[in-house]
DNA sequence: GGAAGCATGTAAAGTGTTACATGATTTT
DNA sequence: AAAATCATGTAACACTTTACATGCTTCC
């Protein structure tokens, strides 16, 4: 029964000291880390007890005034199980679900002009994220670096960068199909 | 109780003529439809009974010699219900869960040296999947466009690139950590 | 005759999201 | 005093995957 992704979001936290569950909800907002894998209330709290069965992490009371709270900290068999998963030499998995893409794939019906308004609803969206990465997620993974940690800071340029190229992507696919639109070229006389 | 994503997969497959549950199935794989929205067995066939209690497809028996076969067509509510969709205004939901930038992100912890394998071991995953869109699935979306249909191909060139890009970007960044690993650039004396 | 592929489906387990429920502390 | 934020958790629902179960047809 080894662990899963989601494990390893809540153990990591725990490690650089991020110690209650809301405090972990927050870090993964704050770090845009629901861009590639989302996680929520409902799957932390009950990953943290799961952590602390199996020895994974320690939690104590930690309670602020009357209100309760319980801060963890990680093991040693917690370390090593990041390690080694960070090590492992198995291909990580990679999933995307883009309802975009699917409507794409179902434009073939529509007329070129939809098909182009379609592709530049797309463009926009790639526009709005990268923006959100640059203006937002960014400056925030560069205090990180300041800080001591490098990783933050690749991922959001990594975000960043996809949306952007994305963006231009689509640019290119809308100007084919309105080339295309504008009368397939003709032999010349 | 409008409908998923998942649906209009099945439904945009029953529209163009690919009418039994195995041959959508097929046709998901041979797309590599699952790139952007996996989709299994145990999901399209309850999917496709009930589109079909709501009136969006028509099945009708048609036997394969004695083997049983129900072959499903589109009807109008179902055409008009994938243009709708298609012609929405609404922001289409995009979701990401990768593991590999997961990893990424806990590799903080590590020695330079194994963050630059970890990179090195996500641009050959990149590169491999690249490899897999142009040898297999661009060449099987030029026949698709030659009977007519444009978006196969749109979406494997979008795959290609994308994971070229990507293997790129992995590319890149491996050299930057390498080049602070032989040594920040000491202040020329 | 055997293997590979065509064809449909169910059951159970696992995973994840939404909504709800509660209450303390800090900021305005 | 109200609003925002901190903090923990549950219940119900929705969705997906894995494994199972069956049997026909075509190709070698």
């Amino acid at each position: 029964v080894s662990l899963k992704p989601s494990s390893y979001v809540v153990l990591s936290f725990v490690r650089t000291g991020v110690s209650t569950g809301y405090a972990i909800r927050s870090a993964i907002e704050d770090m845009r880390m629901k861009e590639f894998w989302a996680t929520t209330f409902a799957q932390i709290y009950p990953e943290l007890a799961h952590l602390e069965r199996e020895g994974y992490i320690a939690g104590r009371d930690d309670p602020h005034g009357d209100r309760h709270r319980i801060a963890y900290t990680i093991t040693e068999k917690g370390e090593a199980a990041i390690d080694d998963w960070v090590r492992s030499d198995d291909v990580p998995s990679l999933e995307v679900r883009d309802e975009g893409l699917l409507r794409l794939a179902c434009s073939d019906v529509l007329p070129g002009e939809e098909v182009a308004a379609l592709i530049r609803r797309l463009r926009n969206r790639a526009e709005a994220a990268a923006r959100e990465f640059r203006d937002y997620n960014i400056p925030m993974a560069q205090a990180a670096r300041d800080a001591g940690f490098r990783a933050p800071l690749m991922i959001s340029r990594m975000g960043e960068e996809f949306h952007a190229w994305s963006a231009d992507w689509y640019r290119r696919l809308e100007d084919e199909v309105r080339a295309e639109l504008d009368g397939p070229p003709a032999p010349p006389a």
